[in-house]
DNA sequence: GAATCACGCATTTTT
DNA sequence: TGCGTGATTC
């Protein structure tokens, strides 16, 4: 029944052992973290802790999840994880408004604002409460400067050179909150500064948190930010049972207010905790190591590791030049094959990684002309697309009138007679009652003369949905209320190419099946719960987080949805993974394609990517980060690839290889050049004859 | 108030 | 390349 540690290394050991007092474990890329925090808890429970008294923060659900899994599966019986909390920050600080919300002014079901909302508000208040045009500013800039503003991490710096930006979130923060407090809705940072707040500001409700939470276990401490450390010094008090895993060579979100200090000063916020270092790799071949170890070596300032392996070197690592972009792609698709029928190593073990999304798109061309199947993850996701954006503010409006953002931004998609003057004296209207413009439009208001009427309409349907979507039956309602508003139609009419209407129908078709899904998984939920009531065993062993935690039925799908956009992957069989580096963080396959080896790239410039790399402009050492973790899920073979040459907005633009490549040891390398055609293998060479011939049959068709 | 067309724009990473 | 936005016209 005891926890088998001998499995473990030493310090993996110390660092399951060590359950007192501040830790900081460094876990070098696939040093066995994740099996290190689950034998942690487990030994944790095994020491007669009580479940109820460990907390383990992530930042996503899936690894929120993952966590919850490897945890179930080592303790084995069931009964002894519940009472466990597994979660992440957002979802933690999300719990504790729930609980606190009456104090706070905020209904009980608040709406949470992602980040599009946000620019909608922004938007809004721009126009309307500082009379400017959004035009001026980039929105998303804005917002996150907001965002910064709040987490008192961006002091106001007259002079700088975005002075104005400045200005302007000095102007909107606080038209901005009472925004957010109408609605009766909070943003993400919300879900992190307000529980920080109400915790600080009330002592026995602080007392109660340290009291349940006697554990504290973080991971991936290295992405955490300002808000979050106080939070976790906050909760650990004079205990300080606080164990935090990461990586400072893994930390890839400083964009996001994310602060490697925290992982690199942990020792003097926390003086006398214990440092123990995983530099065994259980993962890559010794030459993938060697390699990465080369480029991240070069960071002056980090907790110094050196990942090692038993493992052999393994093949070398290759690095790729081809002439351009597309024959770069081409070059990863045609290896991809070689290397599924040489080498058997199965699509799903094959990843083609970049910097950014925009570069996706050769790589998808070239293997669709291969038939090798693959998935792209993250880029725009299907819940950027407007329609399916309108659809779920549709649901969302339904649910919760009050919910200003989404209802205006429906209230006339379909254009249905209500327009921009209605709404803005439908807004007026509202300000002199002293009402909300739900209450207006539900309450009729004749001052509206023509428009009246519509409005009546449109308050209709959406009380008649708000009543069938907020019980079971809410998938069928959904999908009702779509062929209602005609929201298909509309979607045919305003596509201008046949494909684009496709797409948008499949966008919301895609919703729709995904909500008939999540109704269904409720009712088994509902019903496994019925059985192991009974005593029996259920076929899933770890619960996800349950309905207390989000609420039920179309809300509870909509709030998961607020706090975790990428909703199921839906792991689509077999076949080849394309993501972005950030994407790729935490993951590993036997074969990746690094791609796009290039000053400007990778390291990102920033703006243009026009080859010379301004200097400060960028953060260097996290591009080189990225490159490292990039490197760093490969397990046996690692190619790196760039193009001489590279496509963009229709001028071919020459490209300097990445500065990266210069500090992997040559000996380390085998290298290929696409561009000199005696280096080609003989099968590029072919295909680039036949592109060649083919361009020019295309160039005498059509001169 | 709605539909159509044309222009012009901008492309990093997202819990 | 595609998209969104704006001006124009009905």
């Amino acid at each position: 029944m005891a926890l088998d540690l001998s499995q473990l290394n030493p310090q993996q050991r110390a660092a399951v052992l060590q359950t007192e007092g501040p830790v900081l474990v460094l876990a070098g890329a696939g040093s066995g973290k994740t099996r290190v925090i689950a034998h942690r808890v487990v030994h944790l429970l095994d020491k007669g802790v009580p479940a109820r008294s460990v907390l383990a923060v992530t930042f996503t659900n899936k690894a929120a999840q993952e966590m919850r899994d490897r945890i179930a599966r080592l303790a084995g019986d069931r009964a002894r994880v519940k009472g466990l909390t597994v979660s992440t920050f957002h979802a933690f600080g999300m719990r504790l408004l729930r609980e606190q919300h009456a104090r706070l002014g905020l209904p009980a079901r608040f709406a949470i604002l992602d980040a599009g909302d946000q620019v909608a508000l922004v938007k809004r208040l721009l126009r309307e409460s500082l009379q400017i045009d959004d035009k001026r500013f980039d929105l998303p800039r804005v917002v996150s400067l907001l965002s910064r503003r709040k987490m008192g991490t961006a002091p106001g710096q007259p002079g700088a050179p975005d002075h104005e930006y400045e200005l302007c979130a000095t102007e909107l923060l606080p038209r901005y909150q009472l925004g957010l407090r109408a609605m009766g809705a909070v943003d993400f940072d919300d879900l992190l500064l307000v529980p920080l707040k109400l915790l600080r500001a009330d002592a026995q409700l602080l007392e109660s948190y340290r009291n349940r939470h006697r554990y504290l276990l973080v991971d991936e401490y290295q992405d955490t930010n300002e808000t979050q450390l106080q939070l976790l010094e906050l909760l650990a008090g004079m205990r300080r049972n606080l164990c935090v895993v990461g990586d400072d060579d893994q930390s890839i979100y400083a964009w996001r207010g994310a602060q490697v200090r925290n992982i690199l000063q942990f020792d003097k916020r926390f003086p006398g905790c214990a440092e123990i270092f995983l530099e065994q790799n259980y993962r890559s071949s010794a030459n993938i190591l060697d390699a990465a170890n080369a480029v991240i070596g070069k960071n002056p300032a980090r907790k110094a590791k050196r990942l090692w392996t038993d493992r052999g070197r393994g093949p070398p690592l290759r690095v790729v030049c081809a002439p351009d972009d597309e024959a770069e792609a081409k070059y990863v698709a045609d290896e991809i094959v070689r290397v599924s029928y040489e080498e058997k190593i199965p699509p799903r073990e094959i990843a083609v990684l970049y910097r950014t999304n925009a570069q996706a798109r050769p790589f998808e061309e070239a293997l669709r002309l291969l038939g090798v199947r693959y998935r792209v993850v993250g880029g725009t996701s299907m819940f950027d697309r407007k329609e399916v954006r309108d659809l779920l503010a549709y649901l969302r409006a339904a649910l919760n009138p009050s919910d200003e953002i989404s209802l205006l931004r429906i209230v006339n998609v379909p254009a249905r007679g209500i327009g921009d003057q209605t709404v803005a004296r439908a807004q007026e209207l509202a300000r002199g009652r002293g009402a909300t413009v739900w209450e207006v439009f539900s309450q009729g208001a004749p001052e509206l003369s023509h428009a009246a009427e519509r409005i009546a309409q449109f308050a209709q349907l959406v009380e008649k949905y708000g009543q069938r979507l907020s019980g079971p039956g809410f998938s069928a309602a959904a999908r009702d209320l779509v062929d209602e508003v005609g929201l298909f139609d509309e979607a045919r009419r305003s596509s201008q190419s046949l494909p684009a209407q496709a797409r948008r129908i499949e966008a919301m078709e895609s919703l729709l099946r995904q909500l008939i899904d999540y109704e269904k998984r409720e009712e088994q939920r509902v019903s496994d719960l019925r059985l192991s009531g009974l005593g029996l065993q259920t076929s899933n062993l770890s619960d996800s987080p349950a309905d207390e935690e989000f609420g039920s039925g179309l809300l509870g799908y909509l709030t998961r949805l607020a706090l975790d956009s990428k909703e199921a992957d839906g792991d689509a069989g077999d076949s080849v993974t394309l993501m972005t580096l950030h994407g790729a963080k935490g993951l590993e396959w036997r074969c990746v394609f690094l791609c796009g080896l290039e000053e400007g790239l990778l390291p990102h410039s920033g703006k243009g990517f026009d080859g010379e790399t301004v200097e400060g402009a960028i953060n260097l050492e996290e591009e080189r980060r990225l490159c490292y973790v990039g490197m760093t899920r490969a397990r046996e073979r690692l190619v790196l690839t760039r193009a001489a040459q590279r496509i963009r907005r229709g001028k071919a633009m020459m490209r300097t290889p990445s500065r990266f490549l210069e500090d992997i040891p040559a000996e380390l390398l085998d290298t290929v050049d696409l561009g000199s055609p005696q280096a080609a293998p003989k099968e590029v060479q072919e295909a680039k004859a036949k592109n060649f011939f083919a361009n020019m049959d295309a160039l005498l068709k059509d001169p």
